[in-house]
DNA sequence: CAGCATCCGCTTTGATACTG
DNA sequence: CAGTATCAAAGCGGATGCTG
C-alpha cells in the first residue's frame, strides 16, 4: 500500500494494515493460531492467491506474523503472528463488535466459516448459571460442527462435536446466531428452518438478550 | 468497496469502513467536530477530491455521517458523524494506539496537522502534580500553533496561542513528540533544532516515560 | 498437495482541470 | 465552497502454470 505520509498513529497503522485483506488475514491468524497456506486461504474465501502470498510477504517484512518451516512430523510452512501481531487483538475486537449489528442481514452470498462464528459465540455469549452443570451444545452453521461449553461462568467454544449434546440445533447461520445472540424467538428460528434436537429452555441459561441492536 | 461476502463482524465493518482514506475521514470528524468540506479536505492531504466526495456519499448512506445545510450566518455543507459513527471511536482508537510505536521514525515527507498532534498529547500525557498550579505549554510543529494546560490532573489541548505560557516550543514534529513521550532527552530534541523558550524541567509534571516502545 | 509466480482484463485511485 | 469530469497509473480478481 502506498502510504498516507501523515505523522499520525491512525494513519502509520493503516500504512501497515490498511489494505485490503490485510486484517482480515490478521484475523485468521488470531482466530486459529500458526496456520499453513492452504488453511488461511480457506479462511479467505475470494481471495487471489498472489494477493495473499504478497500480504504475507509485507506483514512479515512489516513484523506481524513470521514463517517458520516445522520440523518433519509437520513438514511445512507455518505463519505465526508475532507478539506485535497480537497486539492488534483490540483493534480487531473493537472493530468486529461495531460490525455486529450489521450481521443482522446475512446477504445468500455470504461464506460462513465455523471457526468465526465459534470466536463470536464466545465472547457474546455469558453463563449466567456458573454453579449449574455443564452445559453442551452443538451447531452445524458453516464448513465445521462447533461445540458451545457452558459451565464455571465461561464460555468455550471449539470446532468438533460433543458425545452427549443436551441440545443440537441444524440450519443458516443468521436464524441460529440470531436466537443464541437474543435478537429472534425460537419460533422465528424453526420458521428459518433451524432445525433443533434437545430441549431449547436450557439455553436460556447463555442465551444473549438482544443488547445487540439493529443496523441503522 | 467490494464487499468480502464473508458472515463475520469484522468483515462487515471493513466492507463500510475498509476503504482506503474512510478511516481517516471518520478521524477529522471525531477530532474537528461538524466540519466543511474544504476542512475536511486540508486534514486529509493527497486525497483526490472526486474520492472525498465519493466516500462522503457512501458513509452518508450507512449511515455513518451526516450532510447538513448550516443556516445563514454559515451558510455552507456541514458533515458530521452520527452516533452510529461515533461509536468507531474505540476502534480508532486502538488502531492510532498500534500505531503510535511507528511514528518514532518520521519520514520527511510526513504531513504534519495541529489537531493529530493536539489531540494524541492529550490522551498520551498525565497530570502528575494535580494540586500544583496550572502549567500551560505552547507549540509551534504543525499548520498551528497548539496549546497543552494541565491542572486538577487532567491534560486539555486545543488549537492555538496561551497568554504567558511556562514553556514555549518550536520545531519538528519528531523531536518534539519524542521528547514530549519521553522517548528522548531534551540534549537530543536540541539537537534536532528544537527551540526552547521558558524552563523544560517544569515539564517533568507532565512527560511522558517511554512506556511507547520501539517499532520492530 | 503446498506454496507460490505469471498473465490479463477490470476496477479503483491519483492528479489535474474545470464549474455552479 | 463544494464539488464534477477526465484520464493515466496502480491495484485487484480470476485463471492458469510451475516447482518441490
Amino acid at each position: 500500500m502506498r502510504s498516507y505520509e501523515q505523522y499520525c498513529g491512525l494513519a502509520k497503522a493503516l500504512d501497515v494494515v490498511g489494505d485490503r485483506w490485510t486484517l482480515l488475514i490478521i484475523r485468521e491468524l488470531e482466530l486459529r493460531g500458526p496456520s499453513r497456506y492452504t488453511d488461511i486461504r480457506n479462511g479467505l474465501p475470494g481471495i487471489a492467491t498472489n494477493l495473499l502470498a504478497d500480504r504475507l510477504r509485507e506483514l512479515e517484512r512489516a513484523g506481524v506474523l513470521t514463517r517458520e518451516e516445522a520440523p518433519p512430523p509437520i513438514a511445512t510452512t507455518l505463519f505465526e503472528l508475532t507478539p506485535r501481531g497480537r497486539q492488534l487483538r483490540p483493534a480487531l475486537e473493537e472493530l468486529t463488535l461495531w460490525g455486529l449489528p450489521l450481521m443482522a442481514e446475512q446477504a445468500p452470498e455470504d461464506a460462513v466459516r465455523s471457526h468465526w462464528l465459534a470466536s463470536l459465540l464466545e465472547v457474546m455469549l455469558t453463563d449466567r448459571q456458573p454453579d449449574a452443570s455443564r452445559l453442551t451444545l452443538e451447531l452445524h452453521i458453516g464448513d465445521e460442527p462447533i461445540v458451545i461449553e457452558a459451565g464455571d461462568g465461561t464460555i468455550r467454544s471449539r470446532i468438533g462435536t460433543a458425545e452427549d449434546p443436551a441440545v443440537t440445533m441444524i440450519g443458516q447461520a443468521r436464524p441460529i446466531m440470531g436466537f443464541l445472540l437474543g435478537r429472534i424467538e425460537l419460533a422465528e428460528a424453526t420458521a428459518a428452518g433451524v432445525e433443533i434436537r434437545g430441549d431449547p429452555a436450557t439455553l436460556d441459561r447463555i442465551r444473549g438478550d438482544a443488547t445487540v441492536t439493529a443496523a441503522p
